[in-house]
DNA sequence: AACAGTTCAGATAGTTCA
DNA sequence: TGAACTATCTGAACTGTT
């Protein structure tokens, strides 16, 4: 980045050295950089999770091609029989449930009871009465549980979020420091002159 | 979103000045003003992003006011008529009825008479005088018992908090220490660089 | 465009205290 | 007993990412 800039090579190596190493500081695609290191460790870390990448996703086709105009009112939660907007956690849910599933899938199902036998209907009235027999019908139409970002997963695409924006950053301040260094230089060079006149 | 995160607004923040001490350390004296503004700028334009104040609260500063108005006093309650907020155990009630409800639904009502001919009048003068008669007329308006916590889940669900709290103290410690972490290798980053250039 | 995450206000259960 | 509170769950309506 720095290096490519022809500007460079005319400036003292004292000078260069000085910028170089400030710049340093702020270039996370630099080797020695301990920081970024760190964060790309990371990241390379936890995103090779298998969830990450949705094979499902590409094979699945749109439930309803012939309907396509009338889509958007046709589709129906398989739990509760709402209208549903979509595909959520694999499966056609209403926003609602999609809500339950995300809130409720990682709890422990034997901590829950169902007060009646554990078959309740579940509609749209009756969703919020009975959260064993909604979540065990979650599972039971197989939304997947594991789509569901982990805290682990959010703090690391935050870090990701984080290293991006300050790549930006640090181009912004590299571009700054590109026309600073021109200015500086072409001051020295104009007091070199002075002074060499001056003699 | 990362704005939102106050953790993620200490360490940007934290970055920064430890990349604008460091940076001070480099800058040749004659040109450290012209640094520490371009770093300001740096700064400021990373702060004050847009998503800094919350668009999704102005937007949603005025509710109907209409709807809520009315809303409020024309529900009744359905065992002694008073005005009700809404649903308690599944029947639209006022609040003392379903304090009442609650404290008594367990009751065995073959162990409760009504003095008169069990077919007391309940209204919002009379339901204090009959208990047999104000909780039968509960059950007639079909309020549900079973809607009631027990003990064993109200233990169960104390159980769950202490997990989750649990949980979440368990991240916030993650979170500090990859705080901690960006702390010391900015630090040992500085003292490097000080070494090299004291070199 | 599809879908995952986030936010906020409403609903309703529990709790406290005079 | 009941008014007034707190706590939690819910779902509509959004934002963000791929």
């Amino acid at each position: 980045m720095l290096s490519n800039n022809p500007h460079w090579n005319q400036i003292s190596s004292m000078e260069f050295d000085d910028l170089f190493s400030l710049s340093n500081d702020f270039n996370p695609q630099s080797d020695s950089d301990e920081y970024s290191m760190l964060l790309d460790d990371l990241i390379k870390e936890e995103t090779s999770s298998p969830t990450e990448t949705d094979p499902y996703q590409l094979q699945k086709a749109l439930p309803d091609d012939s309907a396509h105009e009338s889509r958007v009112p046709t589709l129906e939660c398989g739990v509760c029989g709402a209208p549903a907007l979509g595909y959520n956690f694999d499966q056609i849910t209403c926003e609602s449930c999609k809500a339950f599933f995300r809130r409720n899938a990682f709890r422990d199902m034997s901590q829950l009871t169902c007060r009646f036998s554990g078959s309740c209907v579940i509609n749209i009235q009756t969703r919020r009465q009975c959260t064993y027999c909604r979540l065990k019908k979650c599972f039971d139409i197989k939304m997947r549980k594991d789509w569901i970002r982990t805290d682990e997963e959010k703090r690391i695409r935050q870090l990701q979020k984080l290293t991006k924006e300050q790549k930006k950053s640090h181009r912004l301040f590299n571009d700054h420091l590109d026309t600073l260094s021109l200015a500086i230089v072409s001051r020295k060079k104009k007091q070199l002159c002075t002074n060499s006149t001056g003699q």
